[in-house]
DNA sequence: CAATAGATCATCT
DNA sequence: GATGATCTATTGC
């Protein structure tokens, strides 16, 4: 995931602004943010602070643990599940998460399974973020160092 | 392998 | 009217 912020964040949406678009980053945390990048993909964006501050995180990636089969069919171009929903946006697709779920609340479903975490393969490393051009040095991504799912090894 | 081109449109100026 | 928090295919070494 990468973490986005307010204003001084000239890389965020949010750095220009309350607009039409950026309306849910100045939410309640907890909810969606979701926008359509260069004309053809869907990025899924968390609201994770109070509601009036402005940030959130964007997921990069994840490793798929359920709905294996549903994701591959929507996403079937993915070659190795390592690929499935490695990428903003191929997550999107695989998962099938549009703008109709933007502003969404995320809190309030049932998480069904998980696999356990491992220090071994869990282990958080920082980064600069991918594919911004401002604030281009910031450490604001973070991602497992040794899972395979990750996107931009 | 790395670098680049092109697809495509909502949003903001 | 310009610009992307991207991805895939293609080119070239």
């Amino acid at each position: 995931m990468e973490a986005y912020l307010g204003l001084e964040d000239l890389a965020a949406h949010a750095s220009r602004g309350l607009t039409g678009r950026t309306k849910p980053l100045f939410g309640p945390p907890g909810h969606a943010y979701v926008y359509l990048i260069y004309g053809m993909y869907e990025c899924l964006n968390l609201v994770a602070e109070p509601d009036g501050i402005p940030g959130c995180a964007l997921i990069r990636a994840l490793e798929p643990v359920t709905g294996v089969e549903a994701m591959r069919h929507s996403r079937p171009t993915a070659r190795r599940l390592e690929d499935l929903c490695a990428g903003p946006g191929r997550l999107t697709i695989a998962m099938e998460i549009t703008r109709r779920h933007n502003e969404m609340d995320v809190t309030h479903g049932e998480l069904t399974v998980r696999r356990p975490l491992d220090d071994g393969r869990d282990e958080i490393a920082v980064s600069p973020r991918i594919g911004v051009n401002q604030c281009v040095d910031w450490p604001l991504r973070f991602y497992f160092r040794n899972n395979p799912n990750v996107s931009r090894r």
